[in-house]
DNA sequence: ATGACGATTTACT
DNA sequence: GTAAATCGTCATA
């Protein structure tokens, strides 16, 4: 992978899959973030979960829910899925398949590339000291360092002001870990499906660890 | 109109 | 480890 390609937008062709396919795909993957004022913000994706669409009871999307809140779910490939929770959090999702699926792939977390002080700076509560995992090491917390919400909510990742790259990937196998997803309520079987996926020993993996 | 509920994070014991 | 914070959304009435 050259320095140039790293930087190149992932097309929408990979991203037509079924996304406990595509989410192992992504990681590694750049998030490249850029600001009003021209700010430009990067992080490397290590750790992702699959959400799998009408059929799976952890899904947003389960039974054919479809609300005005997560209607861009059902976007094409490549769409932007941002959601508001605890009424303090944001979280975002990368949209996998055809239109209408209802499938995508959670960003958990992911570790700074470019523009940390920036990020750190979005990151910082109340003058505290950031310790490991505090900067991107959990879906909310990536949400903040990179300053996302709702107001992205279905925009296309092929353009600014938020593009998936190429970035480094994962190519060994063995680099990669897998486990059941995190924070789900009840749901019956779906709670033990392993859908959540990592780099190996990744120290921005957030917890509990895989 | 109302109430229950989060694909979480943080602070505190 | 446990618990509080905090509010948009949606099902129910």
């Amino acid at each position: 992978m050259t320095r140039l390609s790293r930087f190149k937008p992932v097309a929408r062709s990979r991203l037509q899959g079924n996304s406990d396919d595509i989410a192992p795909m992504l990681l590694g993957r750049f998030l490249v973030r850029t600001l009003d004022d021209g700010t430009r913000l990067v992080v490397r994706i290590v750790e992702v979960e699959a959400y799998l669409g009408m059929h799976d009871r952890a899904s947003h999307c389960y039974n054919g829910h479809r609300t005005p809140r997560v209607e861009s779910m059902y976007g094409v490939g490549g769409t932007l899925y941002v959601y508001f929770t605890y009424g303090m959090h944001h979280c975002m999702n990368i949209v996998t398949g055809p239109r209408d699926v209802g499938q995508a792939v959670l960003l958990r977390a992911a570790e700074g590339v470019e523009g940390i002080a920036e990020m750190v700076s979005n990151r910082k509560r109340s003058g505290k000291r950031l310790g490991p995992r505090d900067l991107a090491g959990g879906p909310g917390k990536l949400c903040q360092a990179l300053g996302i919400d709702r107001g992205l909510d279905g925009h296309d990742l092929r353009h600014p002001p938020l593009v998936l790259t190429q970035g480094e990937p994962v190519t060994d196998e063995a680099q990669i870990v897998r486990g059941p997803r995190v924070g789900l309520g009840e749901c019956g079987d779906a709670k033990g499906w392993p859908l959540r996926f990592a780099i190996k020993d990744h120290p921005e993996v957030s917890r509990p660890r895989i």
